[in-house]
DNA sequence: ACCCAGGTGTAGG
DNA sequence: CCTACACATGGG
């Protein structure tokens, strides 16, 4: 058993894995969680100190307390963050009462296909379409019945039909196949996409795909490209921004948020998710 | 049967 | 810029 120290900062595992942003974690008896990252099974459970324990074979990818450090995003200087996004009373409430709700760093591909299944879903129908994903295209993990989440190749290498057979919905199928293709024949980086600091030609890049408009982009762009202003607004934002006396514009919130606005969209997200508005 | 879901694409003002 | 609507699928 290993532990990952979270240094007294805050960090609530259970409400940052159980926020949809991620969708293959599954709690376990005793607060364990059970998810796959970077194609190694892992299970990890938050201790009363606030420390992290987990147990997971280190894989190709490394050791894997670097990944879940790296996944859980621990380099955040969250407390400025948090101080950066309660620029009203009601956020300061929603930072107060989430305290430890944490942005993830998933792993691009696997984000970009999750979010084009998650368009006008909800999120216990986008984790079921998103493991029989897995289960039909994904590489077993040495003898455990989950499997990864299947690599761009794999899918690009996919039948089509055997996609379509997943009843995705709408036209995710060919949507998916498609943005593989893109990501296989180097027209989409990650790599680049990553490394450029503009949010904007980030979103511009991602909507070129098809399945993939204002809101997959942002949701791309925040949890697993590392554009922390990206801001993505869906139906309960929206409400949650038009409840705080805001335009539900996109854009005017961003600003209004600023440099982590991302994370402000995660609270005010969460908040009027779980509280239907 | 009707309504909703972390929307998108298209068509028409 | 805006609004209106169809779209596939499953659950309440």
């Amino acid at each position: 058993m290993m532990i990952l120290q979270t240094q007294g900062q805050p960090f609530d595992l259970g409400l940052t894995l159980d926020a949809g942003q991620a969708f293959r974690w599954q709690s376990d008896e005793d607060g364990w969680w059970v998810g796959v990252i970077s194609g190694q099974l892992v299970r990890i459970r938050q201790m009363s100190g606030g420390d992290l324990e987990f147990e997971g074979a280190p894989g190709p990818d490394g050791d894997v307390g670097e990944l879940l450090h790296r996944y859980f995003r621990l380099d955040d200087p969250v407390a400025e963050i948090y101080q950066s996004i309660s620029r009203n009373e009601t956020m300061e409430g929603l930072v107060r009462r989430y305290h430890g709700l944490r942005l993830l760093r998933q792993d691009p591909w696997e984000c970009l296909a999750s979010y084009i299944c998650s368009a006008n879903n909800k999120v216990k129908q986008i984790k079921k379409l998103v493991n029989r994903i897995c289960d039909k295209f994904g590489s077993p993990i040495n003898g455990h019945e989950q499997r990864a989440f299947p690599s761009y190749q794999q899918i690009a290498a996919a039948d089509l039909d055997q996609l379509k057979q997943l009843k995705l919905g709408l036209k995710r199928a060919e949507n998916i196949y498609k943005a593989a293709q893109a990501v296989q024949d180097q027209s989409l980086d990650f790599d680049s996409l990553r490394e450029n600091p503009s949010w904007q030609s980030v979103v511009r890049e991602l909507k070129t795909l098809d399945g993939v408009g204002d809101k997959v982009s942002h949701c791309v762009a925040l949890f697993s490209l590392d554009k922390l202003d990206a801001f993505p607004v869906d139906r309960h934002i929206a409400e949650g921004l038009k409840q705080m006396g805001r335009s539900s514009s996109r854009k005017q919130a961003q600003d209004y948020f600023g440099a982590y606005a991302g994370y402000a969209g995660q609270f005010i997200f969460h908040h009027y998710r779980t509280e239907s508005g």
